[in-house]
DNA sequence: CTTGACCCTATAGTTGCTAGAGGGTGCATA
DNA sequence: TATGCACCCTCTAGCAACTATAGGGTCAAG
């Protein structure tokens, strides 16, 4: 298989398999004659799991890991539901983060679409001390 | 006032500070004798502007939007809440692609803490085909 | 006159790719 | 045989929004 056919298969750009070579996420294949990375079905499953744990947002250091903890199949999976349960918590934590922007942003929009800039809820959200400070 | 001054005023550091008036968001101050930058309390709001808004969650070229249209105070602000609008859905957005992967993540995990790797629910949702491709 | 806190510029590093330059490979077709 | 085309190669630079480092200069206090 070749990195276009492996890209296609696991809706990768080509680029982002090369980079994740350099980035030791896979391993450097074999090459072709002509000097071509060459892949097997290995491969393919490996690229799946990556992308798979991108879509859920881990970082490449955390695919990292759970590509390493996923191969000891013998191992006790404590460390992979620590990963996994870091990450949720980090997932969490962003979700109240842009909740309260999404909140924050809700209440001052829409309330000066006619309005002048000197008077818009928004801009004054952004700048409180302007009035006191300029008069 | 010095840079150091105002980066606690502001509680942003120093660096970035230097580093937004190098992406033009704030104008070079005078400079004294000892060439050190010296503010004076409208950039104090400006930065302060600035910081609120990137804590809102708006990119930089938002800001220098914002920015602008809040200097043009005689103007309709139809569009200030376009830009906060526009920048409400992107939030909206993100919220709803974490609140999936939280999800996601939510129905896997703690369900094989005292299991085996190979049996673990978290590496099976990220290598779904392992399991037929090998056995 | 030296210590120490602060300031300066310029450059490189971070994350996770993406895009480009400048070239080679391999197959079909004229 | 030549030529075109899709595909592959390496290397480097670019994106956001900083952060950190190197290697210096300034200034007030002791």
């Amino acid at each position: 298989m070749k990195i276009g056919e492996l890209a296609r298969a696991t809706d990768t750009k080509v680029e982002t398999i090369r980079y994740y070579e350099g980035a030791g996420l896979l391993a450097p294949p074999p090459r072709t004659g002509g000097n071509y990375r060459s892949y097997g079905s290995d491969e393919l499953s490996r690229l799946s799991f990556i992308r798979r744990a991108r879509d859920l947002g881990f970082s490449l250091d955390e695919v990292r890991e759970l590509l390493t903890l996923a191969d000891d199949r013998d191992q006790p999976c404590g460390a992979v539901d620590a990963v996994a349960s870091s990450h949720l918590a980090t997932i969490e934590r962003k979700i109240a983060d842009l909740a309260q922007m999404r909140d924050e942003l809700a209440r001052v929009i829409g309330s000066c679409r006619l309005g002048k800039v000197g008077d818009c809820k928004i801009i004054q959200t952004l700048e409180p001390m302007r009035g006191a400070a300029r008069g």
